[in-house]
DNA sequence: CTGAAAGCGCTTACAG
DNA sequence: CTGAAAGCGCTTACAG
């Protein structure tokens, strides 16, 4: 028996084999319903003619495609610039491959959500959301990602109210802000600035709000909010050059740790020394927390972890037919560095 | 006309227009053989029942996906995360979204290569290629991917001998290690280390070589490799300090620019002064190298370029059979900063 | 310009 | 334990 030109199908592996295509697919999907002496004779000759299941076929036939979709909304063109999105989507693909599912990616503009033809050419069986912009257009971009009609994960954003075959993944961003602002007021400083980006990040402002919430607590604690443009180093150094020039605080809160770098050597150049005339902190503590003099106190994001169990939940969600939490919070922990100054 | 449960097919489209599923299908696909007041009262209907394409069976009967694979063979879990990864990564989703396909992703370690079942549930047009290991393991790597039978683009290394199908996208790598060469020995340098991890990328090996060889031509030039065990900072801070202890170079050449930041720290620690007693250059300059204090000499790489260029060479030779070129080289540049001394 | 027929490769009932 | 029939939703020839 030689190989024709094209590809062999089920059917010419039972015409081979001398067995009907469904016995074939039996012995392929191990439904146990076969006898082992078939089995073994179907196995050899499927071995024989390189016989392939066609994914197409199956995916068209069952009507599940093993693939989850990832669509991340956000005005940078380099969307996987933040080692945070690149952890979660590593953490994702672990999980996904794992249990042979696929994981398919899309970037996209908040602008082109509308008028851009997202929805041509996807089909998942379920989708990971990494949101941006304001909560209404979040919430918009949500809303219609639902038509769909498929389970979907967010990340690191709470699901909104009344919205339903969606849960989230998240980290405790409160928490994180909370022990940045505690750490800080324990080392005696009170006046404190906060580097805030214009871009709207669901995970940025549980920080800040953490942040503000503990520091409410402490007498004489005082935040300026430093407005930013956008994220980029450049435009972060120029922002803390300019502020101070005019006045000093004692420490500099960033919202992930590439602003806190930038502003610490901001600050450096202005001849502030780190952390004895100026303390710096940063959040997430991927990549870059150690690349700075000194290094950086930080809180340690899970972004793998986070993405780990967004593929499973999602999973046993597509299973069982709902999610079993709506709502996935995970811890987070300060890590202690030389930009602050510790006490004892 | 209400809808029913389940989702509308084409049928349910034709009935409701009162035209036959060709037609229907004929409008979709704007073939441009059905006549205007057809085609708006099917589209009208179209809208009514809120039919939309099934992908799945569209790819099982034109048997073609709109999607391509990623495969990223690493022994790190966190198979994303350099930074130069993540800009191909993000090149190629950007150039794939704009023409409607749609990537998809895979890491995977070299030792699973064999017994872990790759094959199964991936079916793409074409596939884009990361590989890592000797280039022995690397090329056998590659002809078990074969086995697919589509396109495939080999991202920065070169096509082996003898392999069809199969193109090549890459950035000078080799230029870009003659540049760094060059700059160093024309600041007076001629004492020099190279820190050179274990695990074999072909970028890199082009990188050394592209040293070694610009250096072979300035008289009394001389370099020392540093082996590491990994490309972590603890290793890399581990390794220098402990040569540094021993003797000094003039400088410290790192094969990407997170090696020469460590490299960078341990000296700083040791007392020494960057670029004064010691220089030190990376290689990348896409996140790291503005964090870093003195700022990193370092060649700037075109990792969203190389995805992007790599993208649209696999659609062009799906169009028309075979790649227009075998091997795409990109140019580099040397962007200087003060990790290193500068000329008048 | 429009339609009736056939089939892509697989698997789910349903019989034997 | 095994098989003949039917169909998932679409589109490509081929006729009218």
């Amino acid at each position: 028996v030689k190989a024709t030109s094209r590809k062999p199908t089920v059917k010419d592996v039972a015409k081979a084999a001398g067995v009907s295509p469904m016995t074939v697919s039996n012995v392929i999907n191990a439904s146990g319903r076969v006898s082992s002496d078939t089995a073994i004779r179907v196995r050899q000759v499927i071995e024989e003619l390189g016989y392939r299941q066609s994914t197409a076929a199956r995916r068209f036939r069952l009507s599940k495609q093993w693939m989850i979709g990832l669509l991340v909304v956000d005005d940078n063109l380099s969307f996987l610039g933040d080692p945070f999105t690149t952890e979660v989507i590593t953490g994702l693909t672990n999980y996904l491959t794992g249990i042979g599912y696929s994981l398919t990616l899309r970037g996209i503009r908040p602008s082109q959500f509308d008028t851009h033809d997202l929805f041509h050419g996807i089909e998942t069986d379920a989708m990971v959301l990494l949101l941006s912009g304001s909560s209404e257009e979040r919430l918009r971009q949500l809303k219609s990602l639902q038509s769909f009609k498929v389970p979907i994960v967010l990340i690191q954003e709470p699901v909104p109210p009344l919205v339903t075959s969606v849960a989230c993944i998240r980290q405790d961003d409160f928490g994180g802000g909370s022990a940045i602002a505690l750490h800080l007021c324990a080392t005696g400083a009170r006046d404190f600035w906060m580097l805030v980006p214009r871009a709207v990040w669901p995970a940025f402002e549980a920080r800040r709000a953490g942040f503000e919430n503990a520091m409410s607590a402490v007498p004489g604690a005082r935040l300026r909010v430093l407005d930013c443009e956008d994220e980029r180093y450049e435009t972060i150094v120029a922002v803390v050059s300019e502020a101070l020039g005019h006045s000093r605080p004692e420490a500099i809160v960033g919202l992930n740790d590439q602003m806190a770098i930038a502003a610490m050597h901001a600050a450096q150049r202005l001849g502030l020394s780190v952390p004895d005339e100026l303390q710096v902190t940063g959040f997430n503590g991927l990549a870059f927390w150690q690349f700075s003099t000194p290094h950086l106190t930080t809180v340690l994001s899970q972004g793998h972890e986070i993405g780990y169990r967004a593929g499973a939940e999602l999973i046993a969600a597509l299973g069982s037919g709902r999610f079993k939490q709506k709502d996935v919070v995970l811890p987070v922990s300060l890590r202690l560095a030389e930009s602050t100054r510790h006490m004892g």
